[in-house]
DNA sequence: GCCCGAAACAAAAACGTTTTTGGTATTTCC
DNA sequence: GGAAATACCAAAAACGTTTTTGTTTCGGGC
C-alpha cells in the first residue's frame, strides 16, 4: 500500500490523462465538461469520449479546494429523546436527500446529544468548511445557533421559527393546528379542553399555545391556567400531565397533545385512572405517528406531508446557494385527520 | 462578493498566516498541529497558541486532497417501502454517528429508491472518492454491489451476509430468532405454525427460514409448505397473507412474521376475519417496532440493540480503515420479548 | 579538531482541479 | 482592406494543506 487513502486499481485517471487521450489542454478539457460556452463542438466530444473511455471522475477533493465549495448540505437531526431519532426527522431527510442529489448535491447528517452539543457540531462543520449550508430544526425563539451563523453570513435555513425571524425557514402553521383542535374540540361539546404542550423553549410549542388562547378566545371558552401543562419529551409525560390534571381537580374533558407521543401516553395515563380515552375523555394529537392510527381508540391527530416539507426545505438551501439573496419563509399547513379520539362530550355530569 | 463559495467574515486564517505569527515555516505548523515528534515543545506551544489566537481551522478540502482522504463514511439507507424508511436505520445510525464523530470522522447519508439505484449511487460515492467508507445493509445472497466494491478493493461493511460471506459484516442472528420463535409457540401448544417471511432476495430472510425450519424439526413437526409464506413490503403484507393462509385452508393457530411490520397487518387481517388476534391466533414479531408495544394485544417480538449495533459497525469499519486487515464478522442477538400476542393453543377444535 | 548522528526546523514539491490571463486564428463591421 | 470583435484554446496561477527532502545546529565519541 503506497498512500494512506484509497486508491483504485490502475490508479484512476486525472484530467491530465484525459487532456493528454484527447489531444487538448488541461483547461480545455475543465471547461468542456463543465459546460462552458468557449469550446468548439467537435472538441467537446473529443473530450468526452476520451474522459468516458477512461473512466474520468473529477477528484472532488481538488474540485472542492479550487472552487471553495463542497457542495454538500448538513442537515442536523436533534435527539430530544436519549437514544431515539423522532420520525419527524426522517421523513424530512427522505425528501432532502431527493430534492438535493437531484441537483448534484450530497447530503451530509450530524447529530447531537442536546443544544449544547449542537452548537459545537454546528461551529465545526463551518469553520472547518465541510458543507455549504446547513439545516437544523427545533428552533427556539431566543436561538444563539441562529446568531452566530447570521453573524458570520454562512447559509441556512431552518425547520421552525425564532423571535427574530430574520433568516429562512419554513415551519408548520402550528398556530392553526391549535386553533382548529380547540374548534374541533368545542364543536363536539368540551368546555374543558387541556392542553398538553410540547416544551415552550421550542418556538412552534408557543405558537401552538397561542392557537390554544386564540381557539378558546373565539368560541367563548376561558383559558384557564390549571388546564395547561407543559410536557418534557419523555416515555410518560403524557401520563404524568394526566396524573396531574385529574389530581388536581382541573378536570378536563378533552385534550389537545402537542405532539402524538404525548398523546399516547396521556392515553396510558387516563387507561390507569380508569378513564376511558376517547369515551370519557377526548384526544387530539399532532404529527400523525404510525403509531396512532393502530391504538384503539384512533388518534385524531394532524398531519403534515413531511416528504414536500423535505422537498421544499432542498429547494430553499438550493436557492439561497444559487446566490438568490430572498429569504424565503413558508409554511406548510397540518392537516387534521379525524379518527376515534376525538369523541363528544358525554352527556352526564362530571363524575 | 467575491467568490462564489462561502467566505467567512475575516477572510479565515490559513495555516500560511498561523506560521507568520508563530515565526516558524508552514511545514513546521503542520508538524506541530498534527502530533508529529520531531518538533519541540516550546514550538509546538508557540504554534498551537497561534492557531487558537487566531482561531485556525485547517481547510478541509486541502487537506483531504493532499492525503487523499475524506475521513467520512457513507451509510447508505435503503428504502424497501417508497417514502417510508425503516426504523431499524434509525437505530443504527445514532450508535454510527456517536462511533465516527469520536474518531474524528463524518457520516454522510446517501439513499436510494431501490437496488440498482443504490448500485448507482455507490459507484458514485466510491468513484469521486468522497468517502473513505461505505456502510450498507439489505445484503443478498448474491449481491453485485460487494462484488463491485471487492473488486476494487474499497473499504465496506455490511448488515448482513452474503453467500460469500468474504468481507466484513455485522449481522442479526435471524436463524435463532427462527428458532426460538418455533419452540416458543410449540412450547405454548402449536402444532400449525406459519410463517410470514420477509422477501426471500435478502439473506437475512433466508437464514430465518431456514431457524424456522430448523425449529420446527427440533419440535418434532412437520414442514408444511402451505403454511409458508413469502410477504413483500407493502402496506397491507401481513393482511394478504393471512387471508391467503385461512382461504386456502392451511388454518394455522400461530404466526411467526418476519418483522412487526408484517404481524402488525395480519392483525389487521385477523381481526377482519372474525378473528381476534392473541386470541385466536397467536403471534410473533421481529424487530420491536415502537408500535408493537402500544397495539392491543401487545406484540411478542424480537429485540435487538440497534444503537450497540451501530456502535460496533462505527468501530469495524474504523479498524479497517486504520490498517487492520482482519474481517471481522460478528452477530448481534435479537432478545425474545413477551408480550401477549403469544398465546396458548385454544382447546377445542378448529373454527 | 573532526566526523557522525540526531534533533529541529525550513524549503519546496506535490495533490488535481478551476479560473485567470493571454494568444492566435477567424470572422465581422465599416 | 484594415481594425475590432469573436471564437477557440493553451499556459500558468492559484487553492491550502501534507509530505518529502534539505539544511542547520548541537552534542558526543574518537
Amino acid at each position: 500500500m503506497t498512500t494512506k487513502g484509497f486508491d483504485g486499481p490502475a490508479a484512476k485517471a486525472g484530467i491530465r490523462r484525459v487532456a493528454d487521450a484527447a489531444g487538448v489542454s488541461v483547461s480545455t478539457v475543465s471547461r468542456a465538461l463543465n459546460g462552458y460556452t468557449d469550446v468548439h463542438p467537435a472538441t467537446r466530444a473529443k473530450v468526452e469520449a476520451a474522459a468516458e473511455e477512461l473512466g474520468y471522475r473529477p477528484s472532488y477533493a481538488a474540485a472542492m479546494l479550487r472552487r471553495n465549495q463542497t457542495d454538500t448540505v448538513t442537515f442536523m437531526v436533534s435527539k430530544p429523546w436519549t437514544k431515539f431519532v423522532d420520525p419527524f426527522f426522517l421523513g424530512i431527510l427522505d425528501g432532502l436527500e431527493l430534492a438535493l442529489s437531484a441537483q448534484g448535491f450530497d447530503l451530509q447528517v450530524v447529530m447531537a446529544r442536546d443544544y449544547d452539543a449542537e452548537h459545537e457540531v454546528i461551529r465545526r462543520v463551518v469553520e472547518r468548511q465541510r458543507s455549504d449550508a446547513l439545516i437544523f430544526a427545533r428552533t427556539r425563539p431566543e436561538d444563539e445557533r441562529i446568531d452566530w451563523l447570521e453573524e458570520r453570513g454562512f447559509p441556512f435555513v431552518t425547520v421552525g421559527q425564532t423571535n427574530r425571524n430574520s433568516h429562512g425557514f419554513i415551519d408548520r402553521d402550528q398556530r392553526r393546528v391549535g386553533i382548529e383542535a380547540v374548534h374541533r374540540l368545542a364543536a363536539l361539546g368540551h368546555r374543558r379542553i387541556a392542553f398538553l404542550s410540547t416544551p415552550y423553549r421550542y418556538t412552534y410549542s408557543v405558537h401552538g399555545r397561542d392557537g390554544y388562547c386564540q381557539g378558546l378566545a373565539e368560541v367563548g371558552l376561558p383559558h384557564d391556567p390549571a388546564l395547561e401543562i407543559e410536557c418534557f419529551l419523555s416515555r410518560r409525560t403524557g401520563e404524568e400531565a394526566v396524573t396531574q390534571l385529574f389530581t388536581s381537580g382541573a378536570n378536563p374533558t378533552a385534550l389537545f397533545c402537542g405532539n402524538d407521543m404525548i398523546a399516547l401516553s396521556a392515553m396510558e395515563g387516563l387507561k390507569r385512572l380508569g378513564l376511558t380515552p376517547g369515551q370519557d375523555v377526548a384526544l387530539i394529537g399532532c404529527d400523525d405517528l404510525p403509531l396512532g392510527a393502530q391504538v384503539r381508540p384512533a388518534l385524531t391527530t394532524f398531519r403534515m406531508d413531511l416528504d414536500a416539507l423535505g422537498i421544499r426545505l432542498g429547494r430553499m438551501i438550493l436557492a439561497r446557494l444559487g446566490g438568490d439573496p430572498t429569504v424565503t419563509q413558508e409554511f406548510v399547513r397540518g392537516e387534521m385527520v379525524l379518527r376515534e379520539s376525538d369523541s363528544p362530550m358525554r352527556l352526564k355530569g362530571h363524575s
